[in-house]
DNA sequence: TATTGTTATACTCTATAACTATA
DNA sequence: TATAGTTATAGAGTATAACAATA
């Protein structure tokens, strides 16, 4: 056998998954500041640079969060000045996000971490190690985005195990009928 | 050559981030809920059952937040009747977390799902496969954890570029000096 | 004094629900 | 009615600072 670790013993999802948060861990850190903080932004704002501009609809998309919280951050970013939002005018109901002219947006503020800071976590690796990250990482994803939902629904958490959900592939904004105005269902 | 995508383009930090990412967002979801909601709890919870009991300083370390944090997560967890926080005697300074006897904790509401989860997100590779990325991740961890900063110090992020910064290798508690009390430095 | 942990406060991110404007 | 987006409200997670108890 030539193949190094081949009888290595085998590697737990859960060993994976901790793996995979520390990385996170490292990869939110270095993504902006110490932790979690401004992460969201730096990610619209790192997406908004390279498209040059976007409309708000697909920026949804690629984020995959819900259109309240898009806006929230838009509005941050716009309030900060890195960003603009103007009309479409071939329908005037969506948005289209913009860096913003000039100065704020384009260079000074907010660098472009998200760039960087992938680079430096990942610079340890060849091109080869990538490609096979990559490739590996890839499967995962197009796996989990296949699977209806995957995991039945015993998931409850909590006493009283309620958690509805209604999550895992949105129909107009998730729609969970069911649980008070401006409430998730049972908290804590 | 035989090797397979070996004249394949180059993968960009960012390509893996994003890879990475949206990972990670599956395995918070399936984790526990829709996204990150009580995901914290779960890994506590997690951790704690692994180990039967285990005191708060270790649990601080494994978790790697302040030890503010883990007092909100503990609370919620005891008043939830998951676990039970008991003084070591001999040092009573200390607690011991312990899943809550009986029905609660060890068994009732919150399933395993740290683990359960975990082997789901992770079914669709071999055993090989899986020895491949836990190797290429571990590579990441240990390369990350060696670098005493990486990246110097001009994140500053939003305008003013304060920052201040005073994470990632802490000393009692980050102390950050400067910066007013129960603020950050400069929000939004 | 140093260590261990708690409490008060603040802030980001995300969500649901209800709403407005446009198609 | 359906789509695109906003606003109000709520709650999780985390942080800093100040404090309390123990060593």
């Amino acid at each position: 056998m030539s193949l190094p670790g081949a009888d290595a013993p085998p590697v737990s999802g859960q060993e994976l998954a901790l793996l995979f948060r520390r990385v996170s861990r490292f990869m939110s850190r270095i993504s902006h500041r110490c932790d979690h903080a401004h992460h969201a932004q730096a990610r619209v704002l790192g997406i908004v640079r390279e498209r040059g501009s976007i409309s708000q609809a697909e920026l949804l998309d690629l984020l995959d969060v819900r259109s309240s919280s898009l806006s929230e951050l838009l509005g941050k970013l716009e309030r900060a000045g890195l960003i603009t939002r103007t009309r479409n005018e071939q329908d005037r109901r969506g948005f289209l996000v913009s860096v913003a002219g000039g100065e704020a947006g384009a260079v000074a503020p907010g660098p472009d971490m998200d760039r960087e800071g992938a680079e430096s976590v990942f610079a340890c690796l060849g091109e080869d190690e990538r490609r096979q990250l990559a490739g590996l990482l890839s499967r995962l994803v197009e796996t989990l985005e296949r699977e209806p939902s995957g995991l039945g629904d015993g998931l409850g958490f909590g006493p009283g195990g309620g958690l509805r959900r209604g999550c895992m592939g949105r129909g107009r904004e998730c729609a969970a009928r069911g649980g008070r105005p401006g409430r998730r269902s049972r908290t804590e």
